[in-house]
DNA sequence: AACTATTTATAAGA
DNA sequence: TTCTTATAAATAGTT
C-alpha cells in the first residue's frame, strides 16, 4: 500500500511474510482497539500464525472468553458440547466401570450369588478358596516376622497323626507330620497362637481339648499350653 | 481520517456510531483477510457490537472452534474448564473410586497385601474366609437343587465327637453333633461329596480315612462309602 | 450507499 | 528489528 501497489497473495519470501505479519497484525490491532473506543464495541481477535505462534487481542472492557461466551450465547450454538458429550459418555462408562467392579466385589463378600451359574460359582470358591490361602500365607510370614522363601502351608487337619486319646483327660493328643513338607492350613478358627507356637515350639504336638461335659471344643491348643 | 482528524472517543451520536462501526468492521474484516492470504495466518475476529449484534470472521483455512482449539492448546489454558469442574471432579473421583475398588479386589485375590498391616491382614482372612463360607454354602445349595431357607453351616472339626478309634481299619470315627444347630463348615479340600452325603444321609456318621502307610489322610468319606 | 478530501497504513528500502 | 517515506488504502464527513 505504499511504494507501490502489492497483489493480495501468499508472501513467499519468508522473511518478508513475516515482517508484513508484524506490522499487519499491529495494524490490525490498532484498528480493532480503535472500533472498540469509538463505536463502543467489544471485539476479540485470536490469530496463529504460520510459524505456530499465537497472538490475540481483546477489548479493555472485556475478556475471551466473556466475550466467546457472550458470542456463543447470542448465536446460541455451544461449540464445545462434543466435548461435553465425550466426557459425559467417559462419565457414564466410569460408572459402569464401578458398578462391575463393586459387583464383583460383591461377590467375593458372598452377596450377589444368585445369577451366578453352578460352574461360575464354582470357579469363584476356587479363587476365594486360593486367595483365602494366600492371606493367611502372608499373614503367617508377618506373624513369625520372618521371610519364608519356600512355600509352606500347615495343615492341621489334614497331615496330622493320631498319637493318643486320653478320655480321661478330655485331650486328643496329636503329632503334626513333622517330615512332611507340604503343610496345608486349615481353618483355625481365627486361633493362631497354637500356630505360632507350632512354628516355633519344634515338635508340633497338639491337643484338642474336649469340653468336659460334650466332650467338645473348637479350640486347638499347644500341649505346652 | 479523511475530511478531517478524529479523536478515537466513543461517538455520541448513535447513528454515526452504528456507521462507523459497520465501516470500519468491514475494514478490519478486510485486512484480516489480507494479513490470512499474505501471511499464511489464521485469525479469528469475533465481536459484538453495543447494540448486541455479533459479527464474526475467520480465515477461510479453519473455523472459529478450530482456531480456538488451538489457541488454548498453545496457550496451555482450558476457558471452559470452570464449566466443566463438577464434571471432571466427578470423573476424577470415580476414576479414584475404580482404582480404590480394583485395589480391593486385588487384595481379594491375594495380591498387593505387601502395604496392609496385620490387622488389616487379618480382618481380610477373617472376611475372605467368611465370604469362603458363604460361597460354599451356596454351592451346596446350588448343587443339592434345594433352597435351604435357614442358615446352615457344617462344622467337621469343632463339632465333633470321637467315637472310635479302630486302628486295623485306620478309621478314626467320628459323630457329628446332631442336636447342634450351628454347623460350621471347616475347609474340606474341595471334596463336598461327603457333606452332601451327610446332608442327606442322616445322622452324621463320618470317617477319616488314614493311609495304611502314613496312617495320614486329608480325605474325609461317609462311613455309608 | 456513494463521493472525496484527507488521514492512516504500510511496502520497500535503509 | 526499527525508521523512513512514497504511495496505497481507509475512512470521516458530506451528499
Amino acid at each position: 500500500m505504499a511504494r507501490g501497489k502489492i497483489q493480495i497473495k501468499r508472501i513467499e519470501n519468508a522473511t518478508n511474510r513475516q515482517v508484513t505479519f508484524s506490522k499487519r497484525r499491529n495494524g490490525l490491532f490498532k484498528k480493532a482497539q480503535e472500533l472498540t473506543v469509538l463505536c463502543d464495541a467489544k471485539v476479540s481477535i485470536i490469530m496463529c500464525s504460520s510459524t505456530g505462534k499465537v497472538q490475540e487481542y481483546v477489548s479493555s472492557s472485556t475478556t475471551t472468553k466473556q466475550l466467546l461466551d457472550e458470542y456463543q450465547r447470542r448465536l446460541k450454538i455451544d461449540l464445545w458440547s462434543s466435548q461435553y458429550e465425550k466426557m459425559q459418555k467417559n462419565l457414564k462408562n466410569l460408572k459402569e466401570v464401578n458398578i462391575n467392579l463393586k459387583k464383583e466385589i460383591r461377590q467375593r463378600l458372598g452377596e450377589s450369588l444368585n445369577d451366578l451359574s453352578l460352574k461360575k460359582l464354582s470357579d469363584l470358591e476356587q479363587d476365594v478358596d486360593n486367595c483365602l490361602r494366600i492371606i493367611r500365607e502372608r499373614k503367617l510370614r508377618a506373624i513369625s516376622g520372618q521371610i519364608v522363601t519356600h512355600r509352606k502351608k500347615v495343615c492341621f487337619m489334614c497331615l496330622i497323626m493320631l498319637k493318643t486319646y486320653d478320655s480321661s483327660h478330655s485331650f486328643i493328643i496329636i503329632n503334626a507330620k513333622e517330615e512332611d513338607q507340604h503343610y496345608e492350613l486349615v481353618d483355625n478358627e481365627g486361633h493362631y497362637d497354637s500356630v505360632i507356637r507350632f512354628q516355633n515350639g519344634g515338635p508340633g504336638i497338639f491337643a484338642l481339648r474336649l469340653q468336659p461335659n460334650e466332650a467338645l471344643s473348637s479350640q486347638w491348643m499347644s500341649i505346652h499350653e
